[in-house]
DNA sequence: GTTATTGTTCATTTTAAATTGAACAATATT
DNA sequence: AATATTGTTCAATTTAAAATGAACAATAAC
């Protein structure tokens, strides 16, 4: 009966997480399996999220891939010495961090690199009436994704404090 | 001639925007339309965006709400004076205001909510092993949101500078 | 009052992304 | 060496989100 209240708070706790992934634009079961190993007392298997979630293997296995890589689970001592067990690391900070190397600066980066080949399209195209407008937008751009690489690591420091 | 080369700077433009407003969670018509307006000369109507972009009226009226919404365009003079033209607000500024107050903050809210219904959830239960437990998880949760809480203007009046 | 123009809404269709599950590799156990 | 266990990969499927387009309202022009 006590467990079944358990369940209940559980099931309630990963849905919380899931709606927090869905904004950071993560898939829903990054948010199931953390959720579950952020409420869970002790580290959890593949095969214990695979049977506490139902959802499939290689769902399991992807997740757990993707939050290994941004840093918000790591292994863990289980019962079971042939798998591995994971455990959530609940550091704002750390978090943060892994979400921003991870999902936030490739993009920005690859952003910078598409707007270098705009500017050299201006650059190099014959003088237009445009010309002059294109500049000014791309300068434009240019400054807003300055201010983002400024910004990052303040927004970081803040949540690390 | 030079039309030509100005189309296909503006689509490379306009791929831009998509990639960005994906990043953010955003439709890909709210890109192209935010796209267009950014890189043109002179205010659009909904017509010139369904022609230029080849989406549909629905699309383009829909986007156009958003962005709307987000304070991300505003109207403007056109030719036409049965039609209502549009030109980007391109201050960062505003942009992240109108994106932080459409997008996260109800979000923030409504996670606001859900913790304390599973505060309560806990509160009421009976005493079991996992309480105090429970209890720690749950007020982690709450200083990550207030956290957040307190980042988000800062972040907003760093990007207003 | 009838017709034309502009823009919105929303049921249906399409598209992109996430999930599944079976095949596979890697490692341990007998 | 054969078998069992654990975890990964990826083609196929499912699901959720976005785009479409036809019907509709609102307004203007005739």
């Amino acid at each position: 009966m006590e467990e079944e209240i358990d369940y209940q708070f559980e099931a309630r706790v990963v849905e919380f997480f899931c709606d927090g992934v869905r904004m950071l634009g993560l898939p829903k079961s990054v948010g199931e399996i953390y959720g579950l190993l952020f409420i869970s007392q002790s580290p959890l298997s593949l095969d214990d999220l695979v049977n506490r979630l139902g959802i499939s293997k290689g769902s399991a296995s992807q997740g757990l891939k993707m939050l290994r890589e941004l840093g918000a689970v790591k292994e863990a001592e289980g019962d079971n010495l042939r798998r591995s067990y994971f455990q959530p690391d609940v550091e704002l900070k750390r978090l943060a961090r892994g979400f921003i190397k991870e999902q936030v600066r490739p993009h920005l980066a690859s952003g910078d690199g598409k707007l270098a080949d705009l500017k050299r399209i201006v650059r190099e195209a014959p003088d237009s009436e445009g010309r002059q407008f294109y500049h000014e937008r791309l300068d434009q751009l240019e400054r807003w994704s300055k201010k983002a690489r400024v910004a990052l690591p303040l927004l970081q420091r803040f949540l690390g404090r």
